[in-house]
DNA sequence: AGAGTAGTTGAACAGTTGCTCAACTATCGC
DNA sequence: GCGATAGTTGAGCAACTGTTCAACTACTCT
């Protein structure tokens, strides 16, 4: 019943706090923000990710291309499709993925940038 | 000894899988791009990284701050320390923590837009 | 030196995640 | 319809992750 006591310091700035509270968003926008980049934490994901934004592919291509099996790139593609990440056309029985829209590749190049300095 | 079959598909698409393996950067650079986002996809990560850009804080006001314990917060602060993402200075026993560079505000500005559409 | 507060750390536990496997659907060509 | 290939899916498992707890260090003040 009782709150589980969370921090044991007294000394605390409270405006710093205080201000701070004001300007963070809400806990969903959170929570969907982690979400994003959840998508890119994966090995595996990015570089579907960054092999898509070079060319649109099927599954086999990819499975190829990574050198993983197509359920595992298939399980991939399922999760990066409900994030909206990435979207897909069916030809026949070959299903073409591309990236959903520009922001995929602007969040891959600024990665990219931060790693190169 | 023999390789595991990898796909079981006849026809792929030689050319643009070929293209794409030449666009492609090594492995050890989409491990680092995982790594980097990986700071980024933990609500409690987020939200530090986030309260962090608004205001230089210790440890304690990030756990009043978040409503977690110092423990947690410490534990998520060095990850983010060792991923050269945040910095501190210490003052007296206050060990006051900042995002480390620009970069940062960079990577969370351009998820947010992202959710905004 | 001793008490008190800020912060760190490692072990342990629960929850999550990515891959594999096997079974399934969808589409094509005959 | 039948067989073959592309792709999807769910269960299960091993590896990983975030939090808690308790013990620890670092610094201050008297």
């Amino acid at each position: 019943m009782a709150k589980q006591p969370i921090c044991d310091c007294d000394v605390i700035h409270k405006e710093l706090v205080n201000d701070t509270q004001n300007k963070m968003k809400s806990e969903e926008d959170y929570l969907k923000l982690a979400g994003l980049f959840k998508m890119f934490d994966d090995k595996t994901r990015v570089k579907i990710l960054h092999a898509l934004e070079q060319n649109e592919m099927c599954v086999c291509d990819l499975a190829v291309l990574l050198g993983v099996t197509k359920s595992a790139v298939s399980h991939q593609l399922k999760a990066l499709r409900l994030a909206n990440l990435v979207k897909y056309r069916r030809e026949a029985q070959i299903v073409y993925y591309s990236l959903a829209d520009e922001h995929v590749k602007e969040i891959l190049d600024i990665g990219f940038n931060h790693l190169y300095e």
